[in-house]
RNA sequence: GCGCCUGUAGCUCAACCGGAUAGAGCAUCGGCCUUCUAAGCCGACGGUUGCAGGUUCGAGUCCUGUCGGGCGCACCA
């Protein structure tokens, strides 16, 4: 609709110029149609007039009448209007609002998508914990968010991999190793011999216990037997990764977020992917050496200093291989890669940047999207709640799924931006959960089916091609309203994929179910007039259609019965 | 010291890449269930968008400065 209206406003502009009330050489500006934020404004309004008067040497409201008045006729339009310093104004036409509902119906799951991505392949990554521990809340913010997204570049053509990169290899596994070590030889944190930095949780006494006990893990198809012996560290090590890697997939899946790629830092040398990546970038021209150390002139494209890449140990620095794993990304296909990270890792953005560019392999400057989050803050009780007893030093992913259920904590989670800092507040999830925004929208959801069975009881059968033969009907306030609502979701799932927002999804689809509940506060829908009833159920059933899809694209379930 | 993010109602947050009278939820106060689930609806209260300038028809949004908060600034990952 809006890209319809843009080409109206254009045609205007254009017939404008023929009969010569505009200049022919008028450079026409970026104007756009947007939704108005009042219903008493129409239902969408156009700039074009109030940015044209400027180049056109003329008064912005009168030359809004002038494009007014060459406005090609639409019978989707009940009427146009000018308002406040030159704002148009366009008022749909009952009719035009009202064969949403059939295009909902006919659609389905399908209504709100768009084809954007074009089938092209996108690689989505996020969480990338390393498996020292279980997973904490950021992690459950960035799982959140990466899992939404994903979902929103699917509903828009986009083939969606959804990776997860892992260090296996480095100075923390081999921390987290010797940490298993200390807990098996049965000391603890603090006691003498307790490794400086080695992780405290309790989560490491229980790893310790399962290796002497010979226990077996499973993850990613392969099993990993605990050797219980207590000098074979390296038994230790594959062991504990395995349980940790594992205890992180549980958690995951208890949070609805599922893979396609496992990535691990350690194939990127065992493939020559590092070799061939610093390979290539001494082979462009872009490193020298200096003290005995290879660095990467990551200056010459916006960094704010040069980048050692070859310690002069002979070891490389953490961001090569993140340069070849970046690398790869775009070897295997992704023409778009989105990397959701904590806010914490910004300082590697422009590094890797650099790296990609300076490869010069066709990469795109850009490439690839960063989508940061900011850090989260627990509270309970009007306090900060720091610890877990299972990790110790914070709060894990699994204690808020226990605590406030899957749904509420991926609400919460998803439905801010994620440039800004989170307050998760355990008591407004979880104890007041009447007053929760999740059990809200799905409250609508189960509303709908409720009105279902309840005109099933009545003995009513309702029929949807007479439903929507009968869509005139649906003509006072609240069902205008709410059928501009369900009109907007494509536009919503647009935005937010483009964007790369989720949250506007999260709140907008609050937004449809305050439209609906006030319509059932309203209205009677199970009424005896059966074109009445049947107009109404098929937009009732309509706006479920819509709240599953919105629903689904958070990842959160839509019950039939609350 | 430098860089990135951020500052909006008492609290938690929105505001469609410059638009019209800045919106929700929680909290507080007042209404609405013999009628489809009151996990709901309606109303009231609440604001100099941290502060000071600037840009223009128009600024919460862009620019400069300033104050406060967070994160990052290694031959660590």
């Amino acid at each position: 609709m809006k890209s319809q209206l843009h080409e109206l406003v254009l045609e205007a502009i254009h017939g404008l110029q023929g009969q010569g009330s505009l200049p022919v050489d008028l450079a026409i500006p970026d104007f756009v149609i947007e939704r108005t934020r009042s219903r008493e404004h129409g239902d969408f309004a156009c700039n074009a007039a109030m940015l044209l008067a400027k180049p056109a040497r003329a008064k912005p409201r009168e030359l809004a009448e002038k494009l007014v008045a060459a406005l090609p006729a639409s019978d989707t339009l009940a009427k146009v209007e000018i308002a406040g310093p030159g704002f148009i104004n366009f008022f749909l036409a009952a009719d035009a609002s009202q064969a949403q509902v059939r295009r909902i119906l006919e659609q389905g799951a399908g209504y709100g998508r768009n084809a954007l991505g074009a089938g092209r392949t996108v690689g989505v990554e996020f969480v990338s914990a390393n498996p020292t521990g279980p997973l904490h809340v950021g992690h459950g913010r960035g799982a959140a968010i990466g899992d939404c997204l994903s979902r929103l570049l699917a509903a828009s053509g986009w083939n969606v991999k959804r990776e997860f990169y892992y260090n296996d290899a480095g100075v923390q596994i081999a921390n987290l190793a010797i940490s298993v070590q200390a807990r098996a030889r049965g000391l603890a944190p603090g006691d003498a011999g307790w490794p400086e930095d080695g992780y405290r949780g309790d989560y490491i006494a229980d790893v310790a216990r399962a290796y002497l006990a010979g226990d077996s893990v499973t993850v990613e198809g392969h099993t990993v037997t605990g050797a219980k012996d207590v000098e074979d560290l390296d038994a230790i090590r594959a062991f504990a990764v395995a349980s940790l890697r594992r205890e992180q997939d549980l958690d995951l899946k208890a949070f609805g977020v599922a893979f396609d790629v496992y990535f691990l830092e350690s194939s990127l040398y065992a493939d020559g992917k590092v070799e061939e990546t610093v390979r290539e970038l001494i082979a462009h021209g872009h490193t020298y050496e200096e003290g005995g150390a290879l660095w990467l002139r990551t200056t010459d494209f916006g960094d704010d200093k040069d980048r050692v890449m070859r310690k002069s140990d002979g070891t490389y620095t953490y961001f090569v291989p993140d340069v070849a794993y970046h690398l790869s990304k775009w070897q295997r296909g992704y023409e778009k890669a989105i990397t959701e990270l904590g806010s914490d890792h910004h300082g590697s953005l422009a590094r890797v940047k650099a790296g990609l560019q300076a490869l010069d392999c066709g990469i795109p400057k850009g490439y690839p999207d960063y989508v940061l989050h900011q850090m989260v803050t627990v509270m309970r009780g009007g306090e900060e709640v720091k610890i877990s007893k299972r990790a110790g030093s914070y709060v894990t992913l699994r204690d808020l799924i226990d605590e406030v259920g899957r749904d509420a904590t991926r609400y919460f989670l998803i439905s801010r931006k994620g440039d800004s800092q989170l307050v998760f507040d355990i008591d407004l999830a979880r104890s007041q959960t009447n007053d929760n925004p999740v059990y809200y929208i799905q409250y609508a959801h189960a509303r709908v089916c409720s009105v279902l069975r309840q005109a099933g009881e009545k003995g009513f059968t309702f029929d949807q091609d007479n439903g929507l033969r009968q869509v005139a009907r649906l003509d006072n306030e609240h069902e205008q309203i709410l059928l501009t609502e369900l009109s907007r979701y494509p536009e919503v799932v647009e935005a937010a994929a483009t964007n790369l927002e989720p949250h506007l999804l999260a709140v907008w689809l609050r937004e449809l179910a305050n439209a609906f509940h006030t319509y059932y506060n309203s209205y009677q829908f199970l009424v005896d007039d059966k074109d009445l009833r049947d107009a109404r159920l098929a937009l009732v059933v309509a706006t479920r259609q819509v709240l599953r899809n919105g629903l689904d694209l958070l990842g959160l379930s839509a019950p039939e019965s609350m």
